[in-house]
RNA sequence: GCCCAGGUGGUGGAAUUGGUAGACACGCAGGACUUAAAAUCCUGUAACCAUUGCGGUUGUGCGGGUUCAAGUCCCGCCCCGGGUACCA
């Protein structure tokens, strides 16, 4: 009996939604387990082969943790709010919810089909007004707090407020204002990332090179009054507590890398008093510019002070004679946008303002430049400039021939001419008090002085900024704020949700604002008070989505005590490095945020997280022939001139570029090349010249030629690289009747084969997606081999972590596999007709062999460990060696088959679940016992040693287990072949390591 | 530039604390079954040399080193992928 997967797996599928087997309870005797995987977006594409990677890999666990007597939460939900849908919505007019509504169907499908175990009673959506209430309703929780820098956790903005002098006197606007400045969601003017063609503001970590992540459109930088939150508060937190996490390194860096803790020193430039008053400005107290340095200790090489163009000095200390080109400057930065100042970092700007500070030790003026290699936002928007020993400032003071002095004397050979020298190493030269002194202890020094004179004070600064929360769009939480005579205050906890109104279109209003904005005149607060009109980020829903599986349905609280005090956090997380510095940073402030409220008793949202590899696309690519004709010199069409003489020159007339290009057009048919073809012209050892031969005599060309007298044009030939679809190619043969209908002008197209007749296409590796027609979807996998091949392939397919493209030529294998497993549990009866196909299922109640059980053992010690570290592709080869050995020793022996079915349930459910039945168990497999290793039956009583000379192998000599080295050494010097390769010399050493290997040294 | 991950047959990939390099699978070649094809099964398959048989040499990106022994450890370099981008 052939395993018929498609009713088996349907089967199978159905029993576990009819009986719920994966629901996961609040309370049980068990230890818990809490298997979480990436929030999926449903995006009309639908699920391609790439996203169940770390779906199956999860799964695998939880199926396998369930197994091992655990109680496992494994949900699945969707990131249902963003972009995709509602750009598609601006499109066609369609509510995004509709559009979202499908796609979910879609998944849900699709997901379903592959058997994961998820408990989708939990299921939740972030646009469910039963789950963005509770988003809301955290949004005022961070509104309602504070960072309390003595406690160093959030408190309730109440325990600030004494703490604020004569904050009774203020008046209620300048009451919310000086709040606004403590709040962890606070609203002010900030310079934000702008997307003019997505109409909203973006967080950095959505923009990459200068262009929106979704959908590549320029950013530029613009002053807007927006809603943020404060995670900057949390930065030492989320950069310490990573020590405790057990998250892969890469991750954990890139985290460090964005939070980009840097610790150095305040230090106060005081403006020279001439330069006040060259600038104007009399009476008022001194100046002084602040600037942030890690490098104190160079502080006698500062040549120059540089200040961010928007540095609120410049326009002060800017001397008369300076204005202008200071003021042109400003302008120029200004309006160069993200994507053109990073197009050209090399390219130096900045301009000099007229004005000197004095040197805090020395006295002497310091020139004041500024130049926007000074960020505004970081640390003081001011530099101090020591090009000796800064790449960036050496390249400005080159630039505009600035003087570099030399205050460290390196341990090496350095060319102060072409480089400046940034190492933390040498002794400082020329620097008063500080020379003689290695860097390290210079910075401790200069450091007291600076406190000591009150110049500055040893600073820490973060490179991570607030995360900007207001997007200007649709389809997004609305933000449970209004406004009170211009002061905004959030909504009370009943009024939650603050429901998404209904707009009659997507889009900003014709005063740019955002689409809430058009929202019926009813929609207000009270029926007065407008709401605020932008909506939450993609990222709001998914900051905190983990805990909400753990009750999913309660209509009271975010999530019960109860139930986040038995569930804690993620034991385990697997979700792609995409999310390193967005999702999964703001899930842990977020998570830390709640712990410091109470309100959870963590302050990790997952304890251990891996990441999954990306499944990359290969694209397959066809070579279209582009050519023109040409007229041959007696075409004529009558009364009609072809051709004029401007001048003395003949040239065509517009009659006959038209009658070419319709030519072009309408007669001509589209040729494609085979992949030798083009990779001949590309090398040079192909021309043009023997295109057009081959066109003549390999395709109809000629007939067409010759009735309308024509020749092709040589020059015009051209090869054009044309993305096909790679699901009519297969191994890189096109199949071209698919390919002539695969759309309409290509009905008459023309190949040019390899010499066999097959059409080879080209091929290249790329991120799958569907404009480069490299998508595979996992259905075609499940319909044509199975859900459990697709699981076991997928895992096949190399480490988890490895990025790698998808092709199916391995697939066979696993599908091979899968059916022999099944033959191993079928190959009892020999029926009586010929066809030895038709074996029935059949057990054995016999005692296993020593050998059968040595097989069966060996192989649950190594998925046990497999399973343990991940490398779920060695499982899947080890349960093929499991079957070869034991379909080999012919073995159907149920105390063998049996445990084997348990060990594979987790990769291959349905036909773990087929066989469990047909073993006579009326249970589902998921809660059946993994096997334990029994050592005992793995003892071998003997090794086969590799004998090596010189570390190289030469033969192989078996030895009991019990004799000692000494023996063994004694035995193998007596061995023929031994002798053989000592060629008489004495050996000089022998080592013999114990059930390893065995080395003479000669 | 900096940070992270990786480089092993024709291909995907195995290889425990340094201990038989290439498990398993694909592909390929040959064979069996078949009218034929598909499916299935069997045999071989790192390269080179030798070949009647035995066998030998080289080999884990490159160059050095440590060691009885290196894919694995150390030093220097090259290449591919991912992240980041003037963070003082």
């Amino acid at each position: 009996m052939e395993y018929n997967f498609r009713e088996v797996e349907k089967n199978w599928q159905q029993y576990w939604a009819d009986n719920k087997t994966f629901k996961a309870e609040n309370k049980s005797s068990k230890p818990k387990y809490y298997v979480l995987d990436m929030f999926p977006y449903p995006s009309g594409a639908g699920l391609h082969v790439g996203h169940p990677l770390g779906y199956i890999a999860s799964d695998i666990f939880a199926r396998y943790k369930r197994l091992k007597g655990f109680n496992v939460l494994h949900p699945m939900g969707y990131d249902s709010f963003g972009l995709p849908a509602e750009q598609y919505a601006i499109q066609t007019g369609q509510h995004p919810e509709i559009t979202t509504k499908t796609n979910i169907a879609r998944y849900r499908e699709q997901l379903d089909k592959i058997g994961f175990s998820f408990d989708w009673d939990r299921e939740v959506r972030t646009s469910n007004p039963d789950y963005y209430k509770w988003t809301q309703w955290i949004f005022i929780q961070l509104f309602n707090s504070w960072y309390n820098p003595e406690t160093n956790k959030a408190e309730n903005i109440s325990t600030l407020i004494p703490k604020l002098k004569d904050f009774d006197k203020l008046s209620e606007k300048e009451q919310s204002d000086l709040l606004l400045e403590y709040r962890l969601a606070y609203l002010s003017d900030t310079m934000v990332n702008w997307c003019p063609q997505l109409g909203t503001v973006l967080a950095n970590e959505e923009v990459k090179d200068g262009v929106s992540e979704r959908g590549g459109y320029p950013v530029e930088r613009k002053l807007m009054k927006q809603w943020s939150l404060r995670i900057t508060a949390y930065a030492d937190r989320l950069l310490n507590d990573l020590d405790g996490i057990d998250w892969t390194e890469s991750i954990k860096e890139a985290q460090r890398n964005w939070i980009g803790k840097s610790e150095g020193t305040s230090l106060k430039f005081k403006v020279a008093p001439s330069s006040v008053i060259l600038s104007g400005v009399e009476g008022e107290e001194e100046k002084s510019i602040e600037v942030f340095t890690t490098r104190p200790d160079t502080i006698f090489g500062v040549s120059f002070v540089t200040l961010a163009p928007e540095h609120e000095l410049v326009a002060k200390i800017t001397t008369p004679e300076q204005k202008n080109t200071v003021e042109e400057y400003i302008t120029f930065a200004k309006n160069r946008s993200e994507r053109e100042r990073m197009a050209d970092v090399k390219k130096i700007t900045g301009v000099f303002t007229g004005a000197y500070v004095i040197h805090p030790f020395t006295g002497k003026q310091i020139p004041i430049w500024i130049g926007d290699y000074v960020l505004a936002g970081y640390g003081t928007g001011a530099v101090m400039a020591v090009p000796a020993h800064d790449t960036r400032d050496f390249a400005f003071a080159n630039h505009f021939g600035i003087d570099k002095k030399i205050i460290i004397a390196p341990p090496v050979e350095w060319d102060f001419e072409k480089n400046s020298y940034d190492e933390k190493e040498g002794k400082l030269i020329d620097s008063d008090f500080l020379n003689g002194l290695e860097v390290k202890a210079a910075i401790k020094k200069v450091i007291s002085v600076i406190e000591e004179k009150g110049l500055g004070k040893g600073k820490t600064n973060f490179r991570l900024r607030d995360a900007i929360f207001g997007r200007q769009r649709y389809w997004g939480e609305p933000i449970p704020v209004y406004y009170e005579n211009g002061i905004p205050k959030v909504l009370d906890e009943k009024e939650l949700p603050l429901l998404l109104p209904e707009v009659d279109k997507y889009l900003p209003t014709e005063t740019g604002e955002p689409p809430l904005a058009r929202a019926s005149s009813s929609w207000r607060k009270d029926g007065k008070h407008e709401f605020e009109y932008s909506t939450m980020p993609g990222w709001a829903g998914s900051s905190w989505y983990f805990l909400r599986y753990m009750d999913a349905h309660n209509e009271k609280e975010f999530v019960s005590k109860e139930a986040v005090n038995y569930w804690q956090n993620v034991d385990l997380y697997i979700g792609g490095a995409e999310h390193a510095t967005g999702h999964l940073l703001y899930v842990r402030f977020w998570t830390k945020f709640l712990n410091d409220l109470g309100l959870i008793p963590v302050s990790e949202p997952a304890k251990k997280l891996i990441n999954q590899g990306m499944i990359q696309g290969r694209s397959n690519f066809v070579y279209r022939v582009d050519y023109s004709y040409e007229f041959l010199k007696d075409f004529k069409i009558s009364n009609v001139d072809l051709e004029k003489f401007e001048g003395d020159e003949l040239v065509a007339t517009e009659t006959l570029k038209s009658l070419k290009q319709n030519f072009a057009k309408d007669v001509t048919p589209s040729i494609f090349v085979s992949h030798s073809f083009y990779s001949a012209f590309s090398k040079g050892t192909f021309h043009k010249k023997d295109i057009s031969n081959l066109l003549v005599q390999k395709t109809d060309i000629y007939e067409i030629l010759k009735e309308y007298n024509l020749s092709i044009d040589i020059d015009s030939i051209s090869l054009t690289t044309i993305h096909v679809d790679v699901n009519i190619v297969n191994n890189d043969i096109l199949d071209l009747g698919l390919f002539k209908s695969w759309r309409k002008e290509l009905e008459n197209s023309y190949f040019i084969t390899e010499e066999n007749g097959d059409y080879i296409c080209g091929s290249e590796v790329e991120k799958m997606s569907k404009s480069k027609w490299n998508v595979v979807s996992p259905d075609l996998m499940v319909e044509q081999y199975g859900a459990d091949c697709l699981r076991l392939y997928e895992m096949f397919l190399g480490p988890l972590e490895l990025s790698k493209p998808w092709n199916t030529n391995g697939i066979t294998g696993v599908s091979n596999f899968i059916r022999k497993l099944w033959r191993l549990y079928h190959q009892g009866q020999k029926s009586e007709s010929q066809n030895s196909k038709e074996e029935g299922f059949f057990i054995s109640e016999e005692k296993p062999t020593k050998d059968e059980l040595k097989v069966l053992h060996k192989t649950i010690k190594k998925i046990t460990e497999d399973i343990e570290k991940f490398s779920f592709n060695t499982s899947v080869s080890n349960f093929m060696i499991c079957v070869n050995e034991l379909t080999d020793l012919k073995c159907n022996k149920r105390e063998i088959l049996e445990p084997l079915a348990i060990v594979i349930a987790p990769y291959a459910p349905h036909i773990a679940e087929e066989l469990w039945n047909k073993l006579g168990h009326n249970e589902s497999i998921t809660y059946a016992a993994f096997p334990l290793c029994n050592e005992s039956y793995l003892v071998e009583s003997s090794f086969n040693y590799p004998v090596s000379f010189n570390g190289k192998t030469r033969f192989f000599q078996e030895y009991d287990l019990a004799l000692t080295k000494e023996q063994i050494e004694k035995e193998v010097l007596a061995l023929e072949q031994t002798q053989k390769y000592l060629e008489g010399k004495t050996p000089k050493k022998v080592i013999v390591v114990h059930n390893k290997i065995v080395n003479i040294v000669l």
